[in-house]
DNA sequence: ATCTAAGCGAGACGGTACGTCGCGTCTTTGC
DNA sequence: GCAAAGACGCGACGTACCGTCTCGCTTAGAT
């Protein structure tokens, strides 16, 4: 498709590329995402603009890999206590927790917002990030439902992003207040949508 | 507080901020937000670059009065039918088939974008586009409430972001498809969790 | 011809004019011609790039213009005493001298490189510092000859290159020693084959 | 002197060399010496870039071996037919009519301006070009010197220079035309100078 | 006949400069 | 006296080449 001969991976530069990752985690932090640049990032990792031009096609693509190289060994599984509420409010007051971390913060929102604006890379954010996060809880809910404390018809997926979203949208928007009681309320009120039916 | 004088609302020239807001609008919908440019805007409005510095901060500020004065009409009251699930349904399935329409759509998804990277534009579009948008859905719910379809300690508010939020996230980021099968059964879900305890 | 809408010259700084000039002319000197960058040029003087690139299309024709606001004055009529071999050792020793002056040689070196490599400049450098430079030897070989020093036929221009050419081309080309001896010897011979025919 | 060993010639890939000659040349004259690039020709001769730096310094070291490479044969002895003016005249229009072959122009005139820039090239173009091109003439001078036809004191170093300076500089510097009309007047103003004193 | 060290094609790398675009400020000119 | 026009200092863009540096690979000459 490009008229321009693929690089050769294997004479890649693992040290370049480290240092690429940490430069640009770190601005981003320091300076935020629009003020975050290609010579910057070059500059600070001690790299040629070009090593970073041949590897990835814009910033944002940089900082989806570097996130990810630090983050593909975050997602777990969620406990599994037997009590679905209070695992789901664990888990989710860890995430309000994160979300309110500045140095988490930023390339996370960094890339939400570059996402939201270039389908292509919302394509790989979503498929390496959002998805596998999201497929976590749902793994949950089903084993909630195979124990009967949930509606065997219940749209797990659904479910996910009324829970999720709400979380999410707060941050991303700044609609509303993140705090410990909200995700509590909010598990409470989806899980009673979900009850089985008597 | 600033040492510019502040200019005279009195003497600005309508004609040119109609003429900013159509170059605006129209520009968004071909080249996007991040190609947009202060200096497209004012040659195809034929308006000098400072008369447009002279009266917005920022092209997300011209961009979000442009596309509010054109919207401020829009945000009207649910219809009240009696039967609350038809009526969110309705109102929802517009809201998909609005965000489906390429030419509303740009500006929007430049303003959400906007607006998640910088944290005093989005108070100006919180204020302005998203909380009374949410509004109409609590009031819709407080009169269900009241008529008793709704469970009287619910927290409405929480219950409409449940709502609207999966709908707006699965837009925003593109993590699903926008159907009307996934708003009804979204309402559905939600409308279970707010049912009242017998 | 051009698609670029011409910069409009009345508004033009002159302060930014005369910082490029300076800022070219040592530069030149310091670094070489080679090494003379547009944005040296540009970061010595205070100004940036665009306002190179809007008024001149390269290095060389910045160097051009720098040089000959300088040098539009210095192109003066030869001395004329009666005696002819006297006036043209005269001028020419003072030639060898400034074409030993590394101050002066630097920008000038400069402008015949890149006058050789590009037709279009070399006709500005030919019409603006060659051909007035010739023109004031032709003019005194001429009144040589009203005088009826030098014979009626002659053709003074060729005659002229005779003269000079040997002397900027050991110069340019370094293929012989510059000396006061070499151009006495020049002119005298020169002066030979323009002797009146008994 | 250099801490990098030298390399050994004896192993040297005549293959490439001549490869990296005919690319230069062809280079030089289809895109002219400023845009001459060593990628260029490494590429076009299918040659790592390394070989063209492991033997030559610079594009223009490159481009005098290239030209030497064809031209070390095409400096001959002047024809001496006994009339001295028609010889010089027969060879300068003979030069007339290469310096306005394009194929042949290219590269010289790009060295001639490489050399101008560079002490240490035109030190080589000097020596392996120029000299052996003028010391011909001067052999046909002597021999017409020592044939009584030329003044026993003249310098006919110098004389040569009044010959061929004049020619190579209105064809370098573009200062005028180049016929044959002009080299003719040219030789006969030249030898005017030369004729013995009676 | 084998080994080994060089030249070689290839091209990634840290850099410098290119020429362009848009920023936000400032100045000039005309309505 | 505001507005159009646009020059300005500035900073970043994405590209082209620079000259250096590995990588296998082939290809002698020395063993």
């Amino acid at each position: 498709m490009s008229n321009r001969t693929a690089p050769d991976a294997a004479r890649r530069s693992e040290r370049s590329r480290r240092a690429i990752f940490e430069a640009a985690l770190s601005l981003v932090g320091e300076v935020g995402y629009d003020k975050l640049t290609i010579e910057g990032i070059a500059a600070r990792a001690g790299v040629g603009k070009q090593t970073i031009y041949r590897w990835w096609s814009s910033k944002a693509a940089v900082l989806l890999d570097a996130f990810t190289a630090d983050a593909d060994v975050n997602i777990a599984a969620l406990p599994d206590t037997g009590d679905l509420a209070a695992d789901l409010k664990f888990v989710l007051r860890a995430t309000v927790d994160e979300f309110r971390d500045a140095k988490w913060q930023a390339p996370y929102r960094a890339l939400a917002v570059a996402g939201a604006g270039d389908p292509e890379l919302s394509a790989n954010f979503v498929a390496r990030l959002l998805e596998p996060g999201m497929q976590v809880y749902v793994d949950r809910l089903r084993a909630a439902q195979e124990a009967g404390q949930v509606a065997a018809d219940a749209d797990l997926r659904i479910a996910v992003e009324m829970l999720l979203n709400p979380v999410s949208h707060r941050w991303l928007m700044r609609t509303g207040e993140l705090s410990h009681a909200f995700v509590d309320t909010l598990v409470d009120m989806v899980l009673d949508g979900l009850r089985p039916r008597t």
